[in-house]
DNA sequence: CCCCCCCC
C-alpha cells in the first residue's frame, strides 16, 4: 500500500504558514518530561517526506495512540501549533507542537521511512514568522504570537504590575508546554476559574492564598496565590478575562485537588508579571471539561474529581444542620442529576451555592470538580471549593442533555447510582451502647454492627420444615401420609424444603445478647446449608450438639436489627442479625483506630 | 506555603 505524505508542508509550517491536515510521519519518538502521574510529554522528530523536524512535541492527550502505533507511524495533523522559545544557547527556536493528530497507518503498517528527508536546517527554521506575524493550524486566532512587532501602550498596564517590559511584546509559550526544566515563558491565557481568597492557620504558619484556573488553547494550568500576591493580583485578575503571565514557578500538580489535564500546576513568585490582555481573545477557549457519564461513576474512586455534565431531575429544599462532629452549622441542598447514560445521581451543595441553587425547570447542571463521595454503599457528588458550577452554559454538552431530557431523558428508566446497596452501613457499637443508647425505639427498629463472639448457640429446633414454593417460607404441616399442607399457599406438596431459624448468644467485651437469625445468616454462622444441616439431624439426632458446638466461639460482623417489642406485657429488646459476615479486619482495625482517635480528641 | 470542605 503507497502512503502519502504532505510533501514540502513542514517548510511552510515552520515558517508560520497555516496549512490544513498536514500527512506526517513520525521518525523518532523521544520522552523528554516525566509528570508525577501518567502523562509524559514526548518530543517528536516528523517528516513530511522532503524536510524533518526534529523540534516537534506531541499534545499529550494524544500520547497513548501514537506510542501504541510507534514510529514510523503515519498522522494526519487536525490541529497544530508553533511556538518559538529561547532554547538552552538562548537561540530563539520554533517548535511544533501536534494538538490533535489521527492516525492513518501504524509505524508497523509502514515499516519504514518514506522518502529521504533532509533536516530543516536552523536558517529556516529561525527565519521570522510570515507577514501576519502568526502560526497555527486550522482558525484564523493567534493564540501563540511569534515575534511581533507592533509596541504596546504602556498606560495601559495596570498599576500595580511589577513590570516594566509589556510581555505583549514578547514571545508566547503554549500552556501544555511548561514545564520546571524551562523558566524563560510568558503565555496569553484566560481565567476560567478564581476562587475565593482562603485563610490558612496550621504549625507550619499562617496565611492567605487563592487560585485559578488559566487556558488557552494547547491545554490548562492552575495557579495559585499565596499572601502578599492576593494583595497585588487578586482583583485585578477577572474571570474570563485574559493576561499575559509570566515567571511564575511550576511545579508537580496535586491531581488530589485539580481535574485540570496538566501534571503541573504552578505559583505566583515576586517575579511573577501579569498583565491583562486588551486586545484580541480569539482561540481562547473558556473552560475546557472533561466529562464523565453518571453511570461510569459508580465505579470511581471515592475521593476523587469528575466533571459532569447533567440535568437537575430534583432538588430537596435547603437544609440546615448542625455537624456531628464538628458542631457546624450546615446549609445543604440535595440535587439529583440524570445524563444520558440513563443513571441518576445525588449531587450534594454546600453553603451559599446550595442557597442560591434554583432547581426549577430542570436547568442543566455542569461541574468541573466535583469530589465523589460513597453513602451506604451508594455513590453520590459533593460540590466544593476548587470547582466550578454553571448552570445552563452556552456550551454544545449543555444544549445536547437538553434535548436529550426533553425528548425522552425525562419518562426514561433511572439507575439510581446513589442507591444504597444495603440496608446501612450502620454505626458499630458495642452492646453496652445498645443498650446505653436506648436503640430500638425507631418504628422499623434501629440498625447498628457488632464483632461478636457466639458464645452459645440454642440446638434446639435449628431448622424446620418450609415450603418448597420458592417465594415461600412459611412451615409446612406434616400430614403424616407423605404430603406436606402449606396454609400459607393452601395447597399439599410432596416434599419440603429445610429452613433455619436459629437463636445464638454473641458477646463482645461489653456484654453479650441473644441474637436471632434466619436462613442465609444461619448458613453462613454454620458453614452449612440448611439442607445439609437438616439431613444430617434427621439421620442423627447427636448431629445437632456437634454442629453448635463447632459454631461455639466463632467470630463474625453481624448486621443488627434491633426493636423493642412487647411480650407478656414486658418490653425487651429482640435483634435479628439481618447480615453475617466475616470479619474485615482492616475495616475493623479503622474502626478501632478511628475510635482511639476520637477517645484521644 | 493550601489541599478543611462538612450530614445521614
Amino acid at each position: 500500500m503507497a502512503f502519502k505524505l504532505t510533501e514540502g508542508y513542514l517548510e511552510s509550517i515552520m515558517e508560520g504558514a497555516e496549512l490544513a491536515t498536514p500527512v506526517l510521519q513520525i521518525l523518532a519518538i523521544k520522552k523528554i518530561v516525566s509528570g508525577n502521574a501518567n502523562k509524559d510529554r514526548y518530543r517528536l522528530i516528523v517528516s513530511d517526506g522532503r524536510h524533518s523536524v526534529s523540534h516537534a512535541m506531541l499534545a499529550s492527550q494524544n500520547n497513548e495512540q501514537v506510542l501504541q502505533a510507534g514510529e514510523h507511524t503515519i498522522v494526519k495533523v487536525t490541529r497544530y501549533i508553533t511556538s518559538l522559545f529561547n532554547n538552552s544557547s538562548g537561540k530563539e527556536q520554533r517548535i511544533l507542537l501536534l494538538l490533535d493528530v489521527d492516525i492513518v497507518a501504524s509505524g508497523s503498517q509502514v515499516g519504514s521511512t518514506l522518502g529521504n528527508p533532509t533536516p530543516l536546517t536552523e536558517a529556516k527554521k529561525n527565519e521570522p514568522a510570515s507577514s501576519n506575524n502568526y502560526t497555527k493550524g486550522n482558525s484564523s486566532s493567534n493564540t501563540f504570537v511569534g515575534m511581533s512587532g507592533h509596541s504596546s501602550n504602556s498606560s495601559l498596564l495596570p498599576h500595580n504590575c511589577n513590570n516594566s517590559v509589556s510581555l505583549e511584546n514578547q514571545m508566547i509559550h503554549p500552556i501544555c508546554s511548561l514545564s520546571p526544566y524551562q523558566n524563560k515563558w510568558v503565555i496569553k491565557a484566560r481565567v476560567s476559574n478564581k476562587s475565593a481568597i482562603r485563610t490558612w492557620s496550621n504549625s507550619k504558619g499562617e496565611g492567605k492564598l487563592f487560585s485559578m484556573d488559566l487556558i488557552d488553547e494547547s491545554g490548562e494550568i492552575r495557579c495559585t496565590g499565596f499572601k502578599e500576591m492576593v494583595d497585588k493580583y487578586y482583583d485585578y485578575l477577572q474571570v474570563d478575562k485574559i493576561y499575559f503571565i509570566s515567571k511564575c514557578q511550576i511545579k508537580a500538580a496535586n491531581k488530589k485537588f485539580c481535574t485540570l489535564k496538566n501534571d503541573y500546576e504552578m505559583t505566583m513568585t515576586n517575579e511573577t508579571t501579569i498583565q491583562e490582555c486588551q486586545g484580541e481573545d480569539n482561540g481562547i477557549p473558556s473552560t475546557r471539561y472533561n466529562f464523565t457519564t453518571i453511570d461510569k461513576i459508580g465505579n470511581m474512586e471515592v475521593d476523587s474529581l469528575v466533571d459532569v455534565c447533567a440535568i437537575c431531575k430534583e432538588a430537596s429544599e435547603l437544609q440546615a444542620f448542625q455537624a456531628k462532629s464538628s458542631g457546624r452549622e450546615l446549609k445543604k441542598k440535595e440535587v439529583v442529576l440524570v445524563d444520558q447514560s440513563n443513571c441518576s445521581i445525588i449531587l450534594t451543595l454546600w453553603g451559599t451555592d446550595a442557597e442560591n441553587f434554583d432547581g426549577t425547570n430542570n436547568p442543566v447542571v455542569v461541574i468541573k470538580g466535583a469530589r465523589i463521595r460513597e453513602f451506604g454503599g451508594g455513590k453520590n457528588l459533593s460540590f466544593s471549593v476548587g470547582g466550578l458550577l454553571k448552570i445552563n452554559p452556552d456550551i454544545p454538552e449543555s444544549f445536547r442533555i437538553r434535548g436529550w431530557y426533553d425528548q425522552e431523558g425525562c419518562s426514561g428508566n433511572i439507575v439510581d447510582i446513589s442507591a444504597k446497596s444495603s440496608s446501612f452501613n450502620a454505626t458499630f457499637m458495642s452492646f453496652k451502647q445498645v443498650k446505653d443508647h436506648g436503640l430500638g425505639n425507631a418504628e422499623k427498629g434501629d440498625y447498628y454492627q457488632n464483632v461478636g463472639t457466639i458464645l452459645l448457640m440454642s440446638s434446639n429446633n435449628l431448622t424446620y420444615k418450609a415450603c418448597p414454593t420458592e417465594s415461600c417460607n412459611k412451615k409446612i404441616i406434616d400430614l403424616e401420609n407423605g404430603m406436606y399442607r402449606c396454609e400459607k399457599c393452601n395447597r399439599e406438596f410432596p416434599n419440603f424444603k429445610y429452613r433455619l431459624l436459629t437463636r445464638m448468644n454473641v458477646a463482645d467485651w461489653s456484654g453479650n445478647t441473644w441474637i436471632s437469625m434466619f436462613n442465609s445468616e444461619g448458613e453462613t454462622v454454620m458453614g452449612m446449608t440448611a439442607q445439609e444441616v437438616g439431613e444430617q439431624i434427621e439421620s442423627n439426632s447427636e448431629a445437632a450438639a456437634d454442629i453448635v458446638e463447632k459454631v461455639n466461639f466463632k467470630q463474625f460482623l453481624f448486621k443488627c436489627r434491633a426493636k423493642m417489642e412487647t411480650y407478656n406485657d414486658e418490653a425487651r429488646l429482640k435483634t435479628i442479625a439481618v447480615e453475617v459476615k466475616p470479619i474485615n479486619y482492616k475495616d475493623f482495625n479503622n474502626q478501632i483506630i478511628n475510635k482511639i482517635k476520637q477517645i484521644m480528641g
